[in-house]
DNA sequence: GTCTATACTCTGATAGAC
DNA sequence: GTCTATCAGAGTATAGAC
């Protein structure tokens, strides 16, 4: 038996006004910020209603509690983070295939680096509160695509590596850029926009490892 | 004009007796285990005092405050963890310094996974306690590596790749094992040990990436 | 050196007027 | 829908007895 979606959540809301909308909007654009900055526990309800410019109890009539705008930036943010990766066409040409989900993962870095960042403070603390999802949909689909990569490594169309190392390998060398921003920016220096050469990198590092 | 180091940091400290250091290392050791689980703001003295088997106020008898315990992790963690990149030897055969520089920072992952989680929960959150030796030591020490680097390419001994991010590579990679172990184990399923595997695998990674 | 007791602030959440 | 007022609990830190 399925619990209805709560109603902060509620897929087609039966009517939800333009200002309910709006705020919704701001809060979570406001958790976002702070959550990713602080992490679950270092984030505070002061902080997030000061930047959605909503006063605290305001806050909590749209969300029930502070855990729920963690959950729904949570879920929300899943999905769109493994589309990429669902998108590896079996059909296509290995490494272009394999390219292209690298050059999207880095976009994501560059394009969402605070959603990375959410994401990356939950995992590292153990990722309590999206264990379910990491054991299963992300579990699968891995599977799924290893099997996809396993075949190409089969019949010689890339070269032979462990592929469940290597979508981690994917993840690290692409996240990097967005959970550790500051140090990257910090090593390189001044201003400079460490993305051109990233994707310049990136590319010839898997075009080389994946040579058959 | 140079502060004296506090306290409970003093290089030669007169008199230590053997229950302050024990009582020492048990705090430093607590906080170690709280502070890489929760980061900086989600950990608590509770949560540090009961680990360390103390009170709370027997606890702040030692360090001054929340923030001194973890300033001494912090900074006492920087030393050893820059160490492998220091011994990078100029004089070496390039492939191999630079592989026995990924096993090693391997190794520290595989070894002491809460001290990599310490770091990153400090980066990720934008280092506001650390910024200072980023910027500082960190920086000097991966621009003069980086110098190494350029010259083993331009003599023709490793393929010519940007060197920084050559660098961000490696921590990229085998940070990845320590700081998203959660993750990892989830995805490869049941008790298996990652680092065998991921050991090869970046093995073969940065050997074919480096080949002239 | 270690403990009990406690001061004081912050935090998540609720009550109830408008 | 939004606000003021407020609560209960947790948080860091200190006082002072032993």
């Amino acid at each position: 038996m399925k619990a209805a979606p709560p109603l902060w959540n509620r897929p087609s809301g039966p009517k939800r006004t333009r200002i309910q909308t709006r705020n919704r909007q701001a809060i979570l654009e406001a958790g976002l910020d702070v959550f990713s900055a602080q992490g679950f526990r270092g984030a505070t309800l002061d902080e997030i209603a000061a930047a959605a410019r909503l006063s605290k109890p305001n806050l909590l009539y749209y969300f029930p509690s502070k855990e729920a705008i963690h959950t729904a930036l949570l879920t929300q943010l899943l999905d769109t983070w493994l589309d990429p990766l669902r998108e590896l066409d079996p059909e296509g040409d290995p490494v272009e295939e394999l390219l292209t989900y690298v050059r999207r993962k880095l976009e994501l870095s560059r394009d969402y680096p605070r959603e990375s960042r959410l994401f990356a403070n939950e995992i590292l603390q153990g990722a309590p509160r999206i264990s379910d999802a990491i054991e299963g949909d992300l579990h699968r689909l891995v599977a799924e695509k290893a099997h996809v990569l396993q075949r190409w490594m089969d019949t010689g169309r890339i070269a032979r590596v462990h592929p469940v190392h290597l979508i981690f390998s994917i993840w690290a060398l692409t996240q990097h850029y967005a959970d550790f921003d500051m140090q990257v920016s910090a090593v390189l220096g001044d201003g400079e926009d460490p993305y051109p050469e990233a994707g310049v990198y990136l590319d010839t590092l898997f075009r080389k490892l994946l040579a058959p």
